[in-house]
DNA sequence: CAGAAATTTTGAACGAGTTCAAAAAAGTAC
DNA sequence: GTACTTTTTTGAACTCGTTCAAAATTTCTG
């Protein structure tokens, strides 16, 4: 994890062939043999192509972790997509959409550890503290945003608009629980899930009160602060 | 990452002089050189030892992080003490000692970020969820215990057995923003745990009272359920 | 279509973490 | 003090991520 040159962008019909051949065929490895052993020369070699070029189209294993995040964010987003039609309460619209995450991380179990391990370097962008302009990240909260905007509660604007982070970073959580859930079946996760969105959907109740209105304030107000810190340099 | 060899118990004085030479030498060019400049192999050469001799009593370069991190911590107990003794309210108690934490880890503010990735490395002792016995977790636990135990204040006894893991979390979440805080002197970080701490004080209080009794046994129970993973592999 | 410019592709090299078999040194028992 | 066992130490080798200059190919321009 030394360098940080960004993935190079395709200009031609074969570039893009051959970055979405390297591409699959990263992804098809990384599912089948786990993340030590999908090396990148493992995969030019696989894809049929030199270990220069893989690099060419990636500028590190870090990028293709990214786009095998991306991919499986993809995944849930369809797979979430009857549900949300289907379902209007928001506990109901969040608690299918998390199980349906934990569904489709599921076959990604055991190499899953790296991606939180990627998450935790702070240039990473999929650091819930770092730029939050990334691409990849906004991907993932779009989702969040989709199951708020779509839900019938009543729900103060202010945080309505924050309510998308912070299901974003419970759903980080959860996730994280996951990794480490030694459970059959991740029977202890989805019941984690079950009782959390019981309680998160609770406290939601709860703060939407009018007489929360001054607490809710104060405390989205630091929830801000805390998010985006990449903004200035120069604070006091 | 790839190894997960243990660092080897020294069986003799030259082992463990050896040992502790090399120990202080990595400490000494992490503090100087960051971690990236920091290579096994500068190591050995500054210490005069052999490359595959680090390796001996260093299983990997993540045991030198850990190492690195008890050393710290043990500075952060040390320099608690004086307050832990003066202060006895929980509040002031918790304030003192995670301001002296910042100001204990800042001259290692640049490469900081590593530590949190190791610490999300599912194997690695400090990730909050893996196996509780790893001495170096227990170690940074134990000064929350101390903090808690030592205050006159009033909290039930079921919150106050699990208070020190939850204030060693909190105190985790205060480093993951200090790593990222681009402010000047790091005035941000000072600020929200100066904000935190209000808030966690009245919200033990809060949780304290009488009245939230089934409440709390019930978010403790849960809390329970999320620590401490590594039981059992069969439940259902 | 020829030549120039841009893009893709290659292959070799480097640096760093890690492993390991064997040499050297230290400790132990008689 | 010698022969053994154990521990320490070495140095070479291996793997893997990454870089880069240059070759091959494709696209563009007139």
């Amino acid at each position: 994890m030394k360098s940080a040159r960004k993935s190079t962008a395709t200009k031609t019909a074969k570039g893009e062939q051959t970055k979405a051949l390297i591409l699959n065929t990263a992804l098809e490895m990384l599912h089948e043999r786990g993340y030590e052993n999908t090396t990148m020369r493992a995969i030019a070699e696989k894809a049929g192509v030199s270990l220069g070029n893989a690099y060419h189209y990636f500028g590190s294993k870090d990028h293709l972790i990214q786009a095998f995040y991306h991919r499986v964010n993809e995944d849930h987003l369809r797979a979430s997509q009857p549900a949300l039609q289907k379902e209007s309460s928001l506990k109901a619209r969040l608690l299918s959409v998390m199980r349906l995450k934990i569904d489709t991380l599921e076959p990604y179990h055991e190499f899953a550890g790296v991606l939180f391990q990627t998450a935790a370097d702070p240039h990473s962008p999929l650091n819930p503290f770092a730029h939050a302009a990334a691409p990849v990240r906004r991907d993932s909260i779009k989702l969040f945003e989709d199951l708020v905007a779509g839900s019938k509660a009543r729900i103060p604007d202010d945080l309505r608009s924050e309510l998308p982070h912070l299901l974003w970073l419970y759903h980080m959580g959860m996730i994280l629980f996951w990794i480490h859930d030694p459970s059959r079946k991740r029977a202890r996760t989805y019941r984690l899930i079950d009782q959390t969105v019981d309680l998160l959907d609770k406290l939601i109740s709860l703060a939407s009160n009018p007489l929360m209105r001054p607490v809710r304030k104060k405390a989205l107000k630091m929830l801000l602060d805390l998010r985006d810190l990449e903004a200035g340099e120069a604070e006091d």
